[in-house]
Formats: structure tokens, sequence, C-alpha cells
DNA sequence: ATTAGTGCAAAGTATTTGCAAGAAA
DNA sequence: TTTCTTGCAAATACTTTGCACTAAT
């Protein structure tokens, strides 16, 4: 998904929801793909504080929701207590690895993972929705 | 791990710590290990509250959190906004399966993603410390 | 006009901590 | 005794919501 089909399907959605397009929601929605991190409300909310101190918190709150709600952000829970959200623009599924010393976090993707997760909810039964793949280590800096 | 295992090892770490064994602590690694399932601190306490209502959520919060500290238990978040945790004892290292629908949790283990997921970590300069993979969808009965 | 969204403050959850009293070493 | 632990209540941290006002359709 690029950044241009993230913000027509977040046009969309709005649309047959018969929800609102308002300044507030670009706004977010913009600072939200150029951050291209894996954000919490609260560090979005800061990122936006200097250009657009009118926007609050609840509604970088209930702006999240709405993306994920649409598919054009993933919630994250990296268990530090917040929620992050992730944008799915520009780049396939993606899993994580994240270092337990400096909190770096790097993308991978992996398609015999996938295939071999597929098999394994065939097995029980299951229809996967989504997954979440996270390994947790040292990087090569912090193995120093 | 078996249980005497998970024990003894609560037991030494203890010792090494300069930390103390306490009725408290036993009583609560007990119910912990008979619960084998995913608790919250909260569903902990209502288990032990019935038998010891002089225990506090308190206590059981921090004997959670030294239950992951010694390794006899990992804490897992499936995105409810709570915090679980899992008893390492009696069984390999295992992943999840989630329904979505009716929220029913089974097991399963894979050696082949393991080691597809070691060789990812190589590529990329990691150790891997531990991982945690969760497949999100629906069950059997819940597709029908 | 009508309906949904915003911003604020307040409430709701889950988690964590300070401290005096109690228990283990 | 000395140090750690407990249980309570209070404090935090993060998330969510009620409501009067504003903006989009």
């Amino acid at each position: 998904m690029t950044e241009q089909n993230a913000k027509d399907n977040f046009r969309s959605y709005l649309a047959t929801q018969g929800l609102k397009s308002t300044r507030q929601r670009d706004i977010i929605l913009d600072e939200f793909l150029r951050a291209g991190a894996h954000l919490s409300t609260e560090e979005l909310y800061l990122r936006l504080r200097g250009q657009h101190p009118h926007i609050g918190y609840a509604t970088v709150h209930r702006t999240l929701k709405l993306f994920a709600e649409c598919g054009i952000a993933e919630p994250c829970h990296f268990g530090d207590g917040q929620t992050r959200y992730e944008s799915s623009a520009g780049e396939e599924h993606h899993d994580h690895l994240i270092c337990t010393d400096c909190g770096a976090i790097v993308e991978f993707e992996n398609p015999q993972i996938e295939a071999l997760q597929e098999s394994v909810a065939i097995q029980h039964g299951f229809r996967i929705e989504r997954h979440r793949l996270e390994l947790y280590g040292r990087c090569r800096d912090c193995q120093k």
C-alpha cells in the first residue's frame, strides 16, 4: 500500500461509513505517514503539537483507532505498556526484530515462515486473519 | 521444566538474590502452577481470594513479576490491555493461536518456524533471546 | 439544517509505589 | 535484630468517554 493508497483508502472508508473528512484527520494522517515508525498516541500527539497546538490528544487517539479500523495502521504491543501504531503504507506485511538493550526495531519478512504459520493454523482448524511475530534479542552493536 | 523444577528454580532464585521465601509466595506459586493457563494479575488474585482472602493484589502483582524475573513465567500481551503470565513449567516453548471471536487460546510448537527465525536473526546480526508468535483468526467452531 | 467531530476535562482501567506493621533470616 | 515482605491506600500511566461547541455535509 502506497501513501497515496492509504489516503484514498481512508477517504473511501470515511465516505462509506458516513463519517466526515476533517482538517484534523488530514493533518494527523499526513504526520502519521511521514513519521513512518511505530508511534504511540502520545508520540504522535507530541510531534503534532509544535505545528498544530490546537489538535487535542483525544482526537489523535480516536483518529489512530480509525486508521486501525480501516486497515491503514496496525496496533502493536511491544510490552512497554503502550499501544503503538504502525503504518501499513508503502510496504508488505512484515515482522519485527527488537533489541532488548537499545530498543532498536528492525523489520523483516520471510515468506517461508508465513507459509509454515498457515499450515500450523490449518492443522488446528484455524483460519488466520493476522499474526504477530516478534524476535527479541541483542542487535549487532549491543552484543559488544 | 516440571512443576517441581519451577519451585526449585524459584527457591534458588530467592536465595541467590538475598530475597526471602514467604508463605504468600508459596501459595501464589502453587495456585499459579495449578491454574496452568494465561492468567492476568487480577484473575490469579481472584482465584486466591476464596481460600486466601488475606493475600493482597499488590503481593500477587509483585510475585508474578518475580516469577518472570526468574524465568518460571512469561509475560504475554494479547492486545486486550492486560498483561498475562504464562507458566513455563511442564512444557517446552510454544506459541499461540488465538480465536478473535471466542477468545480461545491454543498452544502449538513448530521447530521449523523456530529454525527459520534463528536464520532471520543471524542475517540481521541479532542474537535472539526469546520470541513471541501469535496467530489470530477464527477457530473451527467460530467459522460456522 | 442536520449530523458528525473536536477539545477539554473527567472518568475508567491496569499497573505501580510509599509506608507502617509484620515475618523471615 | 536486621532486612525483606506484606497489605493497604494512594499515585501513576495510559486509554477512553461525556458534553458543549464547532465544522462538514
